[in-house]
DNA sequence: CGGTGTGAATTCATTCACAGCG
DNA sequence: CGCTGTGAATGAATTCACACCG
């Protein structure tokens, strides 16, 4: 039963993880895999995956595994990496200059089509390093050059709407300071973006058509602030050990867990 | 009924974005607020808020609402933001730097207390804003600037053990690249380390009293880019618009917002 | 009256366990 | 026989709806 109406969103999110291992495999010439190995890879157990991978088709070979080609080809397709994403970095500063030069987004089909920002000594700048595969031809390779210097060179936020027009992003990055953020929002909307992700700390409100994730560096840290701290109150109440070396890794000997 | 045992982990991760709200109303001056209007401003429901804040106690007055001041701090004293957390980042890339350089870190308790890369052009180098509150008697800026310019200066991955016996971090976060990642959280698991925020495209493994969280940003780009897909094909199978070009996302005109 | 706190109902996700296929 | 694919069981998170209190 191939399920093409609503993969859980829990299952999507994993995706991105098993395409990652699946191409690694792939470059080591893995020919098949099974349901328990992908799983270890991955950090899941081997239900969750064949559960996962169950609601894109009955894709496995019973008795053997998965082809990993053909699982990568599949997810790929699945996740729309088999196409071009368009993608407009807003805000230049440390975190959106990190973005702009970051690997992995050109890998996976994430083009950066234009950088924004209002702060006037930023404007103008080129950002990233400029790279063309080797063995393309010259010509090619002016234009791809031409193309990839333009997008590189940071535009004032005022371009934005010119921007959108021009080049289509699909997805928006707003990497902006908090206080810019809504604002950029409301705008990066009315030009007709659907797909946002934010780096900024707060809530950005929209229509509930338009789709918003958020990457949020000060709140990972506070989860797991939480999470040490829970574990250091325990450990006071605990009898054994005084660990207040820093050598520790004293290994719990049979842990009391949660 | 104050909830000592078991905050849903559900709850912990929507807990920062509480305490960042309440914190910009108290300095709008705001005295009590609502489960109804603190939800919206969270982008939450009501109702899940209401119990996620019954997780911690019962802190609100019927009829009126929640204290502001006294909230966020029964949230910052559960979080525990009112201690310190010496972080140590691994990494000083574009990501590292970015991360080195984040204001929201220093403001809720995160203090960096080293900066590692195994690079040696990057060892040495400075990084980063050294930043004293004004007001400071001059001694105490002194001996601040002074620690803060150490902190701030990338020292070698080798000299990684020493500097978690030094500076005793309580957190660890990894920008390295992906190949790097794995050797750098055992070595930092085997120094003592239990709280590992990484954000290069692996996963880790560790023993299972150690916490990872992982932010993959190529993931989030993925997610966005399925639902982006899945509403085109949505848009295709309904009666408007034409959109076959190869440049494909034709903006519809002037929304049809929902 | 207005708004919190919370059992009960519901929805969503994970895990179990095994039938059935290659 | 080995491993996938999946119903059924369990568990977690969300939402409902209202008793209860200030």
């Amino acid at each position: 039963m191939g399920a093409r109406r609503g993969i859980p969103d829990a299952t999507v999110a994993r995706l991105p993880v098993y395409h990652r291992v699946l191409t690694a495999l792939q470059e080591q010439r893995v020919a098949t895999v099974s349901s328990e190995e992908l799983a270890t890879e991955s950090g899941v157990n081997s239900a969750k995956l064949r559960k996962d991978l169950s609601y894109l088709g009955s894709y496995g070979t019973r008795g053997v595994g998965y082809d990993v080609e053909f699982l990568v080809y599949q997810i790929a397709r699945e996740l729309g990496l088999t196409h071009d994403w368009p993608v407009v970095i807003v805000g230049i500063g440390n975190l959106g200059r990190a973005l702009a030069n970051y690997g992995g987004f050109a890998s996976r089909g994430f083009r950066v089509v234009g950088l924004l920002d209002s702060d006037d000594t930023t404007v103008g700048q080129q950002v990233g390093h400029v790279v063309v595969d080797v063995g393309i031809d010259p010509a090619t390779a002016r234009a791809a050059l031409g193309a990839q210097a333009m997008s590189r060179t940071v535009r004032h936020l005022n371009e934005l709407e010119d921007l959108v027009i021009a080049s289509k992003p699909a997805i928006a990055v707003i990497a902006t300071p908090a206080k810019a953020a809504q604002d950029v929002c409301d705008r990066l909307v009315g030009a007709g973006l659907k797909s946002i992700l934010n780096f900024a700390p707060v809530v950005l409100s929209v229509p509930s058509d338009v789709e918003v994730r958020k990457v949020d560096l000060a709140t990972e840290l506070q989860i797991l602030a939480f999470h040490e701290q829970r574990r250091n109150r325990e450990a006071q109440a605990s009898p054994t050990q005084v660990d207040l070396t820093n050598e520790e890794t004293v290994l719990v000997p049979s842990g009391g867990k949660l």
